[in-house]
Order: C-alpha cells, then structure tokens, then sequence
DNA sequence: TATTGCAAAATTGTCGACAATAATACTTAA
DNA sequence: TTAAGTATTATTGTCGACAATTTTGCAATA
C-alpha cells in the first residue's frame, strides 16, 4: 500500500479513478519506465473511452510521469541519474523554503502534532531497529507534514502535487530502502526543533543539509558502483 | 506583445493556438481574473469543438492559470496579495536554486553571451533613464536566461513552465511597473559577476536577496495603502 | 415572507466516429 | 543489396451527441 497524496482530492470522475490506477502503475514500474504509451491499448485496458483515458493522461502529464509530444504519443518518463538528482536539487530548493515557511507559520497546535508523530516514529524504529525508516513512508510523512504546514499554496501544490509523484517513483524503481534511517530520524529533531523555536533560519538550512545529505549519499554510491565496472 | 515562453515550444494542434490565445487573454485580464469560465461559450468564441477546448483548459490549468472542480468547472485563478506574496516566496526558493546551478553549470559561452544582453540593458536603460526597465521586459529576459541556464530540467519546468505565467498575470493586472528599474540593473550586473566568478553560493544568496526585495516593496506598499483606508 | 422540495435547464463528463498526421511496409530503381 | 519514394497502416487530434451531475427556477407549505 502506498502513501496517498494528502493535497489530492478524492476521485469523484472515472478519469479520476483511472488516473489513480495509471499512476500507481508507473510508479511501481508496472508500466515501464520510459515505455510508449498507446492510447487504444490503455483504453481498452481500463474499459473507458479514449477521450476519458486523454483525460487522465493529462493528469499524468500534470505531475510529470508521462511526457507528450504533439501528434507522435505519450511515454513514462525515464528514470535516470541525472533525473534523480536534479529532483533532489529542486527538493533542496522547494522544501528548504517549505520548512522556512513552516517555522514561521505553523500554529502551535501543529506543531504538538508534529512532535507526537515524530515520537511515534521514534518507537517504531526502536521496535524494528534498524530496519528502514524509510520504507515506512515515515520519512514523507514527516516531509509533507513540513510542505503541508508552510501554509504556502504554490509550495504545497508544486511539492505535494507535482514532485513527490516522481520522488516516489524514483524511490520504488530504484529501490531506495536507504541505509539513513536512524540517521534521518535524529535529522528530523533537529529540524522541527528549530520549527518549535519558529527559527526560520535554521530550520531552512538544516532541511536543505537533510536533503542534500541524500543526494550525496546517492552520488557517492554512484561513484562507488562506477569503480567496480 | 508579450514575451513568448521560450520553454513553450511551439504550437502545431488547434488545442495549442487555442490555449496560447486564452492564456494570453487570462494574463492580460480580457477574461477577468476569479471569473467562471463557460466550456460551451469560450468553445463558441473560438470555434471549435468542447473537447479541443477542454484540452486547452487543462494546459490552462497546468500553468496555474485556471482551477478546476469535478462536475463543476473551471475558474480563472483570483489575484490577491497573498497569492502574489507567495508566488514571491516560491521564486526566491526557485530562482535562488536556479542561479547557483547556473553558476556551477552555465558553458563560459552562455556567460559571455549574457553578459551582451545585460550591457544591451544597460545601454537601453540609460537611453530610456528612468522608464521601466521591467516594462521592457528586460527583467524577465534576465531571469529567464539564468533559469534556462542552470541546466536542470525540474527547475526549468517549474519556474518557466508554470510560475512565470502568474508572474506575468500579476504583472499585467496590478500594474507592477516598479520604480526598482536601476537598482534591478545593478543587482542583476551583480549576479552575473557572482556567476562568473562560479560563486554558486553568492550568486544565490544575491539572486534571492534580489527577488526578496522585491517582495519586501511591494509589502511596503500595501503596507502605505492600507494606512490611507 | 421565508423556506423547503421538486422540476426544468444548463453544464460537465463520457462516448464513438471521422480527419489529420506520423510510422511502417512495400515497391522500384540504381 | 541498398536506398529512396510511395502506399498502407496505425496513432493521435478533433468533432458532435448522449449521459450524469449540478445549478437554477418555480411552487407549495409553514
């Protein structure tokens, strides 16, 4: 089971249906990245028109799993290296900002909440030492809990909406049960402690070191598989 | 004349000419910003079909442009001053990020060449002393170009694709032809040397200084505003 | 008069068919 | 045998009609 986008409304219209079902199918790379996508193939696949199936497709075109190019067709958008990590410097950007806004803006309910989750967090990691925070989707919760919580709505829809659509394919396609769990987690304190003590600052920097942390440890075991070829 | 998105490719379907009409339309206020949109209507007005329409609509939406709600259909985005103050805040994040891969990545013939355009500035500027150098569109060329040149493709498409036409719907429908007109220019002869120098952390910090004061002044004027009322 | 319930009208969502464009296969000539 | 040009096929873009939903307007009742 995967992590519902919180910023994406309940599926009222087939299309919608469809484009939920698509979705989850490129993610976990039931649909292959980088793949062709042939319209009367899907169509007749979901049992819906074609015009229902564009619909969706546009949806899809809208939180970038899927490229479309006029008159030629539509295809998964390709995962690679490069992809990766130019997403991770755009997270960079977007939630070092998100949690800037967050110290500045949350309520103070909010934030008991937030420290009630990160507490759960805690524990179930002592339970299942060692084993990924990450595959828990502990990890996006905590992060779209900062987005959500910037009260910032071009933020929100640009992460939430459009970025983390990818991010969760990237990780499912690559298997990124990453070693940094414990890690992160104490990453994490920190930054919603500079939240709590609303140190914009601070809080923005320390989300951007967590993300870009990511990213070279990801370029590092890049590094690392190129010397054994 | 406006400035054609240079990440726009351009328009060979209907649906395309169609939607650039319309986005035209929306950014300049023909269509009044918070305004419902009639699918039947604006399919009569342009003559074509509701599904051609309906296509355009969802690039509409794509960009920000239009919002829509199932079974219940499609509103021209409201302009106010919240939505403008965090528009601000998402460029600063995006742009700031922009600039720095700019600075890491930009080909020493992309600096040259920008280098001729903001002398080509500075020139028209002081022919034109005092008139907008914004209202040239002169500003967004310059960011533009700092965006394309970071050479990431997530930041491209999301300052490019989508930001920058609210940027130029604000523009348009308050009238922002700001007196910043030649401290712009120095700031943005500033970020170019921190660029060139391959500072990716200056030129950052200058970029979001940059698009920050920005913000701070309009602050400031709503700010005045209000204590007339 | 205000309000609730129902009926009518309008709007959006979905469908299948046709037109225009691109990809493929085949034929012909060098 | 290869290459170029043409014909065929398949795919995408566009259209108009119908179905489902929402909004509007009217009527009846309190």
């Amino acid at each position: 089971m995967y992590l519902a986008n919180p910023t994406q409304q309940a599926a009222v219209t087939t299309a919608d249906r469809v484009f939920e079902q698509i979705q989850h199918a490129i993610v976990e790379g039931d649909i292959p990245s980088g793949s062709k996508i042939s319209e009367p193939e899907l169509a007749k696949r979901y049992q819906i028109s074609r015009s229902t199936l564009r619909e969706a497709l546009n949806r899809l075109e809208k939180c970038h799993l899927i490229e479309r190019k006029a008159n030629v067709g539509s295809r998964v958008v390709e995962c690679t290296i490069e992809g990766l990590l130019e997403l991770y410097i755009a997270r960079e950007a977007l939630e070092g900002m998100a949690c800037r806004q967050a110290a500045l803006n949350m309520s103070d309910l909010e934030i008991v909440d937030m420290q009630a989750m990160l507490k759960t967090h805690g524990q179930t990691q002592e339970l299942k030492d060692g084993v990924a925070y990450y595959q828990e989707e502990g990890d996006l919760d905590f992060h779209y809990k900062v987005i959500l919580c910037s009260h910032n709505k071009q933020l929100i829809d640009l992460i939430c909406g459009q970025l983390y659509h990818l991010v969760r394919m990237y990780r499912c396609q690559f298997g990124m049960n990453s070693p940094r769990a414990s890690r992160a987690f104490n990453e994490h304190s920190q930054i919603l402690q500079a939240i709590s003590d609303r140190d914009g600052e601070l809080a923005e920097m320390l989300m951007r070191r967590h993300i870009a942390a990511s990213r070279k440890n990801i370029e590092n075991k890049i590094a690392e598989q190129n010397l054994l070829d």
